[in-house]
DNA sequence: GTTTTGAAAATTGTATACAGGCCTGTCGAT
DNA sequence: ATCGACAGGCCTGTATACAATTTTCAAAAC
């Protein structure tokens, strides 16, 4: 974890961890002086990490009276997927006009190589980890590092509500299913990128990333659940 | 001017309209104890600024040797353009499921009260507002506030390009017939949303767009002139 | 019992001082 | 003449102190 020689830098993993997790609840004022003795740094550098995380979506702020968490909304949530259906699809286009078949070839490996696991695996964590390796893959194929990297952002600004989604999923037994039509849906697209038809790939994309999409508000409700009940 | 009460917010506004006007030279490096001076601010508020500022892609920071003004190259340009693409893309789609026909009527509206003064106006910038105001009020439709929130960042982060590329058309005398081409497109893409054409209006959408981004080199190499040559 | 007022406490926003690393320019060696 | 080491100055990164604002809490008035 020493990996980063700046305080300012190490104070910003920390705390996007814990905006990622939710460390901080929806709504909650972040208090910087407790802080700055939980992660062992000063107050210039805390805030520092503090405004990039409000640049990126993570925290908001007041003017006067300092930080909070980001709320936990069903709408917010909803934009982001619909953001990520955009950027998504556009790498989708990108890739199939710009990616050579190696590339391409490459993605499909992926598939193979996480097939077994992604079966068996009951981890939430991990699947979503899989998961969300493949669709940065996809989106790689773009050539577009912007693409990517505002990918990535929304990526992890929706990660805990998915983690949720998949924890009740498995939870409830249902995940084969739901898994396997995951993977099948995993392996649609990347096949249509492969045969460089457009239109099937975006569509088998889009209906990938709304089937979650649809259900934005039970996940929200279930997400604030495991959050003010913090058992698991 | 004098807006925001707080002295970081005021440092960020100056600082964010200059780097969209590339005050600063592409890769220069910003000294900070200078812009304390020009801001008239200390050095906690500005770096807050400038941090704040990297997060949106105006500059970028190398540990231990500052803040830097983002470089301009024709593949950067060509990714922001293809990433405003995609958010547009995706509003019209959103747009066209959820907008109602009052809301795609303001927008007609708004062609309608500028359409004169598109035609004859031969300031780039007032055009270039123009238009841009024109593609915001079609993301809005969408009615997702954070693809709006990122498609103003992707503009912002091209105005400049496109204010070059303006201010050469005017100059060649060749923007009547371009500028009537980009109104007309308008003109296409809106009617094609009111009509509830999706495909169509993404169509007429990715060709205006596209259009630019096929001279982006050019582009870029004219904006690095403008600016190592300020005689404008 | 509810609301208002006030002051104290806590917290944020800003300035500044200091330490450490980076860059530059000079000097010396090959 | 070119390259490399080194010293000095400059700049960045961080800590801390201070000022101003906000929040809190309790007491008093209605």
């Amino acid at each position: 974890m020493a990996e980063h020689p700046n305080s300012a830098e190490r104070a910003y993993e920390k705390l996007r961890t814990m905006a990622i997790h939710f460390d901080f609840k929806p709504g909650e004022r972040v208090n910087e002086s407790a802080l700055t003795k939980r992660l062992s740094v000063s107050r210039t550098p805390l805030r520092e990490a503090l405004n990039r995380l409000v640049a990126e979506g993570f925290l908001t702020a007041a003017p006067g009276q300092g930080f909070f968490c980001r709320p936990l909304s069903p709408e917010r949530i909803m934009e982001l997927y619909q953001v990520r259906a955009a950027l998504e699809s556009e790498a989708i286009i990108r890739g199939i006009a710009r990616a050579d078949d190696a590339q391409i070839t490459s993605l499909c490996g992926y598939l193979d190589e996480t097939e077994d696991a992604y079966s068996t695996c009951q981890n939430a964590a991990e699947l979503l980890e899989m998961d969300e390796r493949f669709h940065m893959k996809l989106a790689e194929l773009s050539g577009n590092a912007e693409l990517v990297r505002l990918l990535a952002n929304i990526n992890e600004r929706i990660r805990y509500v998915r983690l949720v989604n998949l924890h009740q999923l498995i939870e409830q037994g249902g995940l084969a299913g739901d898994d396997q039509a995951s993977l099948s849906m995993h392996r649609v697209i990347a096949l249509a990128v492969q045969a460089r038809q457009t239109e099937p790939a975006v569509q088998a994309l889009r209906d990938h990333i709304e089937r979650r999409s649809e259900e934005t508000v039970d996940l929200v409700r279930l997400a604030f659940s495991r959050l003010y009940v913090p058992d698991s």
